[in-house]
DNA sequence: CTCCGGCTCGAAAACGATTTCGGACCGGTG
DNA sequence: CACCGGTCCGAAATCGTTTTCGAGCCGGAG
């Protein structure tokens, strides 16, 4: 039914159901109810179509999720797009999610949904030190919030990790353990998750007396070859860790996995401690010290932000960074 | 840009512009190529919002994820997921996604997804016997393409995986090994592909003369706690099973936990075999005896299934059947 | 009585495409 | 010459809303 007949039908004119609907201010409350219950009573609903391309809105929201072969940490992206979703119910918009080829195309991928396929605003991860998807968004002031902060730009939405009391609590609670060569597996440090990290663990061992050893520090992709091969290279160092920190569970996965290869057992004869809290970790043994991160409260979150700065709260004010818990378990030595 | 401006600018008229962009017959090769061309060079393309509204269609496919509760098994909807929207990229559809809450909204979610925020079809998984979404679908004539068969309405589009050939190899498996009172830890039978798994599973057993007994068989939820549960029911049986089949990798898992809580050896004393090879098998310890799934290249391929559909291929010529392949690991005995 | 604010009405102009339709041109065929 | 098929042209209708605008009504305040 078009919004004609049904004005027909009621004996109202279109312009007042119209203004009813979408509620202006010159309609009465009476009014408002009475076109509403006719609306749900006879089942009229505007066609979005029509509505979309007088405003110049398409209702949805676009996630992009990270290229898998970037180190793609299933739980992690299935999660959050859960929450997103969650978040996003009764709010009238949906979601439209596509995939990034590969890093480099990224900006394109973006492109692409603005562009083309209007989508009102977006929702992103792994944000990057130089983001130029960020950049992007900004120019074309797209409404957008991320997962993870930015040196990019203007200040935008955004919930985050504070990855960096990560890094320090991992070092503190490895030192108090007696352990004095730490050695951090991080994740490519592009990414800003991965600087804070590192910022957390060298602030940690600097404030008991000990200098970071570039020897002791090493950068691989997230996925448990890139562990494998970061344990690989601290391992040909003269005086090999006896701890690792690491950039994602999936990386401490690889470590245990070179380690037990050399012939050493994973939290006796070197502590490990993940990041991120992947449900592998609880099956592996010995069960992966980590990390909490709830993506799955972030996405939900996320959305409240993006909604909010659409609505014209200021970006400032729309800022989250939330603390981990160390989840211990038995990796990083015995109880 | 509009197309009128566009029009104006390499004087041509509207209609045949729009024409050549729509591949319409009238309109010479020539032409053709010099409108593209010509849009390329000044950059136009066509409103999607304006287009979409004239012809009544939306350029979007919807895919529902199962309700977290019922069993969800992430890589399992990642992988999919991952694998429609490669099939999707260059097809000038875009992909959009929400969850159901919970198995009775499972149709309303729909509902809203196709009548509200049209789509111009869907793809699910986890096919029902009898599947009211599938009804509904059908009725309401919208094209979809399902992973999983149904015994609901007139033939459709989809992929499956032959669980029966699962059910049957397994139970092979174990015979082989002296296995004879061998139990199934089966996903509800309101799944069509638990019935295939137990038509598999007590087919291979009645082969070789075995009766099913009842008391090996048990229906839980598809997670870890369902499997947990169900291998406490199977203990409670005079003779308990030296052998069980799971429905899912995380049942497995859960079984596998019961058994160590009863001072029982997953891999010696008890044989386990899962299914649809979620990497935590990998992990486990014993590692995990599963069938594959290839949940990645299956949400490709419906894809590809579904677009031919579209076109009018006959539903008939567009169902597959996948055998998943045996994969071999520690937790169904010393190899 | 006049004026004004709150509300309603109806017509009409966007929004940006696709599609139809009648007319015209042009080269070739009968 | 008449006719035809293949193309191209232009104008106009259509998709279903939202939004604007001028006009009108009514009750209460001044």
């Amino acid at each position: 039914m078009k919004i004609e007949e049904f004005a027909r039908r009621i004996g109202m004119p279109v312009s007042t159901i119209s203004k009813a609907l979408n509620g202006y201010a010159d309609v009465s409350a009476e009014t408002r109810a009475h076109v509403l219950r006719a609306a749900r009573r006879l089942g009229y609903s505007p066609n979005p179509l029509g509505r979309r391309l007088r405003q110049k809105s398409s209702d949805a929201i676009g996630f992009v999720l990270s290229p898998p072969q970037t180190g793609f940490a299933h739980p992690f992206f299935l999660n959050m797009l859960m929450g997103i979703d969650e978040g996003l119910v009764e709010t009238g918009y949906h979601l439209i999610i596509t995939t990034a080829r590969s890093l480099e195309s990224e900006v394109d991928t973006f492109k692409r949904l603005v562009e083309k396929q209007h989508v009102d605003a977006m929702i992103f991860s792994r944000t990057r030190r130089n983001d130029p998807r960020i950049a992007y968004l900004q120019k074309r002031r797209i409404p957008f919030a991320t997962f993870g902060r930015s040196e990019t730009g203007k200040p935008f939405p955004f919930v985050d990790i504070d990855y960096a009391a990560a890094g320090r609590e991992g070092v503190r609670r490895l030192l108090a353990r007696g352990h004095r060569r730490i050695a951090l597996v991080n994740s490519p440090t592009h990414y800003m998750f991965s600087c804070y990290r590192r910022q957390g663990y060298e602030a940690a061992l600097r404030d008991c007396g000990i200098a970071p050893d570039p020897d002791l520090y090493v950068e691989e992709d997230i996925t448990e070859d890139g562990g494998a091969h970061g344990l690989q290279r601290l391992m040909r160092a003269a005086s090999p860790p006896t701890a690792v920190l690491c950039g994602h569970d999936l990386m401490a996965i690889g470590v245990m996995r070179t380690l037990v290869a050399a012939g050493k057992r994973p939290g006796q004869d070197v502590a490990v401690i993940g990041s991120d809290d992947d449900p592998i970790g609880r099956y592996f043994n010995p069960a992966l010290t980590t990390f909490s991160a709830e993506t799955r409260r972030a996405g939900q979150r996320i959305v409240q932000l993006l909604l909010a700065a659409m609505q014209g709260t200021p970006a400032k004010a729309l800022q989250e960074v939330w603390t981990p818990q160390l989840i211990p378990r038995a990796s990083d030595g015995p109880a």
